[in-house]
DNA sequence: CCTCGATAATGAGTACGCTCATTCTTGTGG
DNA sequence: CCACAAGAATGAGCGTACTCATTATCGAGG
């Protein structure tokens, strides 16, 4: 269905085995977490030596970089998807930011992960590049979506707060994870941060009304 | 020779041990990177063996987050510092903002390290604790200066838009070791961002204005 | 079909963070 | 001064991510 079958025996093999080292690594890192999973368990269960995990993925990280750029790509999708309808700015990038955040929370400890291996690993992996161009459009339909609302801002504002709002955003997952914050509800706060970076503290009319809000009107 | 003796040699020798051993640490980290050093090295140059390190650091992470939370701290203390004389509140924020940022660039790779350790480490250990403390003194800081400036706003949102504000600098370190934005200059990023954040989308007028605007503008 | 160069796969080897059973040191009571 | 308990220090050992010399496999040309 897809491409005429001009691949030779190799390259097929190959294919096969990258879906399967992809499949045992996400099927593992679920099971058992990122941290406690060892290479060699992803090696044994996609039926490969343990050197040829390395063949398909630079490092362990690239891995859950493979699978959870897809999990963070469709969020967003999701997110701008119930954005489309009429709405006001603030509002649009909310569902997206929070799209990604409820995502997240699917295994906060894994997606906390995803955000540490996202920024901080080595600049030169594959699937980290992938990441960080997922995040460069996050930042961009944001940035997009102010400008369409409020046409006098110039488009570095617009970028920068943009740039803001996934600070804050990649912040709440990592915080999830950690109960640095343990008496605070994590998806309430990202919420208001939001609002506050977007809107201003001035159009906050109190803290009662940002934070009062029903939970399940976001999306 | 200068305290009052009443240290028995055991508690001399662990008091001695334990500086030789941060020392070490703080010269190798700074000769050769965080992640490039070993603990073997640490212990070497201490003159201790391998496990002896663990028994005054729980992680080789905890070396860097015992020497990297003093500058931190006195980063800190120094934007303080310079913020005490009458200042709009936004610059206060700023000199805080930027003198954490700016003792950061003088090791920028092993910056970005603690600020990975610091927020996605292992709670339990002992210096990440310590290290969190300070962020959160430092958000408490952000926040009451803010509502000193603005008695009308509300406390909580005073709390996350600091908490916000640490982001941004968080990510900032984080973005300035791997060149995550080649062509743009991250200080200056960093400090548009923060004042989008403080005094809202609608004062800010231009990238260069934001950066050369008066001292004495009050909101 | 056979040969042979190219390259994919292998798995023992390496480096390093960290552990823990053992050894050494210290302070105390007799 | 000695014996001994508490506990600090030690370093060989372990688990794991990652490497790389060697082996197996494929595909093209004869």
């Amino acid at each position: 269905m897809t491409a005429p079958q001009v691949l030779g025996r190799r390259e097929r093999n190959m294919q096969l085995k990258h879906e399967r080292i992809f499949a045992a690594a996400a099927e593992l890192f679920a099971e058992r977490g990122f941290a406690a999973a060892t290479t060699q368990e992803v090696a044994d269960r996609a039926g490969v030596a343990a050197g040829t995990v390395f063949r398909y993925a630079a490092s362990k990280s690239e891995l859950l970089l493979m699978i959870y750029n897809r999990m963070f790509r469709e969020a967003i999708a999701e997110g701008v998807g119930s954005a489309a309808r009429p709405m006001d700015a603030v509002d649009a990038v909310q569902s997206i930011v929070m799209a990604v955040f409820d995502a997240s929370m699917a295994s906060p400890e894994n997606s906390a992960a995803y955000q540490r291996e996202l920024l901080f690993g080595p600049a030169s992996e594959r699937y980290r590049a992938e990441g960080l161009a997922i995040v460069a459009e996050m930042e961009d339909t944001i940035a997009t979506r102010l400008l369409a609302a409020a046409p006098e801002m110039d488009a570095d504002s617009a970028r920068l707060t943009a740039a803001s709002v996934f600070a804050v955003l990649h912040l709440g997952i990592a915080r999830s994870s950690t109960q640095a914050h343990p008496g605070r509800d994590a998806r309430q706060d990202l919420h208001d941060q939001v609002h506050l970076i977007l809107a201003g503290p001035a159009s906050s009319k109190t803290q009662a009304g940002a934070n009062q809000q029903q939970k399940g009107n976001q999306r």
